[in-house]
DNA sequence: TCTGGGGTCCTAGGACCC
DNA sequence: TCTGGGGTCCTAGGACCC
């Protein structure tokens, strides 16, 4: 068997990036993505890295460094995003099959099986193709483990000598990674680390297994090994079933009123439910949550589960049971700022065991689902929300700003970018 | 006034069983 | 009532990722 070789395809300030692909007079000036509520920087150009703005920057503390550096702010436009992401995974699908698609701009290919000679040459070739064909900047790590090839990609991302390749073949980078650049170190095990002279990655790879498993759990050894050149991670097959779904939403204003808040909930469960249909999936539990905001004084929480004897995929159902939770918990005194709607413990709708007097409604379950299957089929045919659930309709004042979202060029038929053709 | 959203996995401890 | 070991299942919380 061939030698493990990963590839990390990881795409250059993602959001940012797809904004510039319909927008190249913003090339070389500082640009964010700001959150679904306008809220904080969740994608930023090197230019505004370069001024200083971290990620997840809350917007109004930084809108005077905004106006004086003209920072071009968008909101969030996640159908465009994704859509620019499924192109990339089509591209590196016909590369190679044995693809993870990791997250949205992320991808590990196993080279292992391809032959390749030169792996630098090929990790450039793929880089020009993705930059002509979809327009977005990567940068591509490539190692005999996942977390060198992750670590590969940073180095290549930092380093402009590199041109945004690195075939890891020398230590030197390890001893160059800090440690709270290591893939599996967040902000909780660093200060442990450093406090134990663990400072980069070189020093975390000559931890001993047993002390690397004390410190950070089995976690920690194979991130050792991992460091080590010995693969631990293998390429996750597609097709893992999600074992929870969830949409939670910050209100765009708080509120106090009852039927804000249910509408919020109805249109969370419809998603929520569209989503697990996708799955081919079935819920046992449900549960909903409320809170205050964070950052205001006497900050609280609320939520509440619910379990179906029968597994269900009914958005009606399980909203109408939520909603009867929602108003135990209601009180016109609150002002509310967040809510969402969490299904999990699922059941593959293929198998559906039955409850436990061994009791299943065929005739009902049949029903529910034909007519879930003929609400998808309208939906998808004429648009997400053309059949809908009358509660969302009550008050859609929940729904977050969006103030500057560009167009959906490649989403919304309504939203499609123009060309203008000039004659002499 | 204004601070995102969607996930996974591991572990420790309690309840309960024999 | 007390003694001891071994095992499973569930849950809450912690840690991480993008």
């Amino acid at each position: 068997m061939n030698q493990p070789v990963f590839a990390l395809i990881d795409c250059n300030n993602f959001f940012v990036s797809c904004e510039r692909v319909f927008r190249p007079d913003l090339e070389g000036k500082p640009v964010v993505v700001l959150s679904s509520n306008d809220g904080c920087a969740v994608a930023r150009s090197n230019e505004a890295k370069a001024l200083g703005i971290p990620m997840g920057a809350p917007a109004f503390k930084y809108r005077q460094l905004f106006r004086d550096h003209g920072v071009v702010q968008f909101s969030a436009n996640f159908e465009l995003y994704g859509d620019i992401s499924k192109r990339i995974t089509m591209l590196l699908t016909s590369i190679t099959p044995r693809i993870e698609v990791y997250s949205v701009d992320e991808s590990f290919l196993d080279l292992s099986q391809l032959n390749i000679h030169d792996f630098t040459a090929w990790g450039k070739m793929v880089r020009q193709k993705i930059l002509e064909w979809v327009g977005i900047p990567v940068s591509i790590g490539i190692a005999p483990t996942k977390t060198l090839a992750k670590l590969a990609s940073e180095r290549a991302k930092k380093d402009p000598e590199l041109e945004g390749v690195l075939f890891y073949n020398d230590t030197k980078y390890l001893e160059r990674t800090s440690i709270q650049d290591v893939w599996g170190v967040g902000w909780r095990l660093t200060p442990r680390l450093k406090a134990e002279g663990v400072s980069n990655a070189w020093h975390l790879a000559c931890l001993s297994p047993q002390r690397a498993q004390q410190l950070m759990g089995i976690h920690g050894r194979q991130m050792v090994a991992e460091l080590n050149g010995v693969s631990c991670y293998p390429l996750a097959r597609e097709g893992k079933p999600q074992k929870s779904i969830s949409r939670t939403r910050t209100f765009g204003e708080d509120t106090s009123e009852a039927n804000v808040i249910e509408s919020a909930l109805a249109n969370f469960t419809t998603q929520a439910c569209y989503r697990l249909r996708r799955e081919g999936q079935l819920t046992r539990r449900a549960g909903l949550f409320l809170t205050t905001s964070r950052f205001k004084p006497g900050y609280r929480n609320w939520s509440r589960e619910v379990h179906f004897s029968t597994p269900t995929a009914d958005p009606g159902l399980i909203l109408h049971t939520l909603v009867e939770q929602f108003s135990q918990l209601y009180s016109p005194q609150q002002s509310y700022h967040r809510a969402g709607v969490f299904l999990y413990d699922f059941a593959s709708a293929g198998q559906l065991q039955t409850d436990l007097l061994g009791y299943v409604d065929t005739p009902l379950f049949d029903k529910t689902t034909a007519r879930l299957q003929a609400i998808d089929h309208v939906n998808n045919r004429w648009g997400k929300y053309t059949l809908r659930i009358a509660a969302e309709d009550l008050a859609r004042r929940w729904e977050p700003k969006h103030r500057l979202r560009s167009p959906r060029y490649v989403s919304n038929w309504d939203e499609l970018p123009v060309a203008k053709i000039g004659y002499r």
